[in-house]
DNA sequence: AAACTGATGTACGTTAACGAACATAGAGCA
DNA sequence: TGCTCTATGTTCGTTAACGTACATCAGTTT
């Protein structure tokens, strides 16, 4: 049950700040543990805490009239939740779920806006990430018009694998089609394509990347184009970024996700 | 060529600001025409203006490799095109295209810089129009997964006249496939079943709303969701709007885009 | 009036999904 | 060990799209 973890790792956002401010606002967070499957908020709900997953990530899945949902975001250590809060609402439309389970930061919502006033630095980057979420958005609405089910499903697991630090993804198929908005059969599909073709294997509730090469050439370029969007909107602000020395995890600064970088591919 | 007006009309965002900062901001912009079909913005370009349409509305198209594309937002006089600058961003994914012809309030991205720093109003405003954007973006997401052409033309037709005040919209049968993302013979078909239930007529280029409260039976309830979106992100401060007394066109608060008003209907 | 251009109509086979139902098989529990 | 969930595998017919091709028709131009 327990993920064989390769790398502790803070929060990309949280490390970009300048070191005063990231001291400040680490001093409103606290701790806590995302237990899979966990659910942190639901549809009409107001948000009581923003998170900064560090090892963990979620997911935002819109509900629809007459269907299962889809899943309009994916926050891992290089984002956050909550960014409505930052454009003044503290409403929520979405489930929010725990996908993969692991530490977060939180801070309650009304520290929240106090450091947002406090700190230009952190208001201008939560401001970028925003950016980034909605030209994400934009990329996820039109993949999933266009892009067949195996493409999407090779998408998804780049994108948790690059959150996840394990090769080991904890899903089963009924909820991956929860996720991508299709059939349970139509995952078991595409699913047993890409094992067939030795870019995955899985067991009961377990997928585990096995080629993440051969994955992202069997993706639609979607998972590409979402972390060129990334770099380019928050690249020059994640340069500046400064180890976190708090009581967490140390971790080297190649750790943190830097899409873009040719750094060591995770697999193998 | 010409359309018919209904009313002459602001700008909703502009009218919601107190008066003092709406005159500043006046100050700053200038009046453009919009022409059908014109292109103001490409992916990659740099933003140069904010647009705030009054009588106009353009769409943003989202271009998908290998794909015809995907409408991402349609702007009229309820909102602005330009969010990301508002977000410190200048660049653009999309392609930016004049749906309807009409005039639009503009202004230099440097001045509007300039303006979002002086007017705490003018921030706060625009963060929640930002907010309603990504909400809707998420059900158009969702609503391009789900529903059917037919129901998805309907809402697009319903969006559009909310923002054309004019029965007449001038469009053919391929651009709306692009703006879509399906096939011309698709809305071809589609647009035949619509016609065949007297909710419109059409002829060469030309659609015209016969009854609207049919095409909303006819449509998905995305339309009446962002409609509801709208209005509760931005309804308590378009209540505080205040009339603009420039040089434009005079109006009455009626005319102002006001979702879920139970306003008399515009068709007929 | 004739020719031309672009918008709309219709028809073909193809495909990637769909919904539903049932079969098999792992993992944990009694 | 066997029982019971729950996850995965497989099959059925159905459907709303798809791509392509060509026909018709309405404005506009010559």
């Amino acid at each position: 049950m327990e993920h064989e973890k390769r790398v502790p790792i803070n929060n990309s956002l949280i490390a970009a700040l300048p070191q005063k401010d990231r001291r400040h606002f680490l001093a409103g967070c606290e701790k806590v543990k995302l237990v899979l499957s966990e659910v942190i908020g639901e549809p009409g709900e107001a948000l009581r805490h923003i998170y900064f997953p560090t090892d963990s990530f979620i997911s935002l899945v819109r509900p629809i009239q007459g269907h299962t949902g889809l899943e309009v975001a994916l926050v891992g250590n290089e984002g956050m939740h909550g960014i409505s809060v930052v454009l003044g609402i503290d409403s929520s439309y979405s489930h929010v779920l725990v996908q993969g389970e692991g530490l977060a930061m939180r801070m309650d919502v009304a520290s929240f806006r106090r450091e947002l006033r406090l700190s230009q630095a952190l208001q201008q980057l939560l401001n970028r990430y925003i950016y980034v979420r909605l030209c994400q958005l934009e990329q996820t609405a039109a993949c999933t018009r266009f892009h067949v089910v195996e493409e999407r499903l090779a998408r998804w697991l780049l994108m948790t694998h690059d959150r996840a630090f394990s090769d080991e993804l904890h899903i089963t198929h009924e909820f991956l089609a929860f996720i991508l908005g299709v059939r349970r059969v139509g995952i078991t599909r595409a699913a047993g394509s890409l094992q067939k073709r030795n870019l995955i294997s899985y067991r009961r509730g377990i997928i585990t990347v096995l080629d993440r090469r051969g994955l992202e050439a069997a993706s639609c370029n979607c998972y590409r184009a979402d972390r060129t969007t990334y770099d380019d909107i928050l690249g020059e602000k994640l340069q500046n970024m400064t180890i976190c020395e708090d009581d967490m995890h140390t971790t080297s600064n190649q750790d943190i996700f830097k899409p873009r970088s040719s750094g060591p591919e995770r697999a193998h």
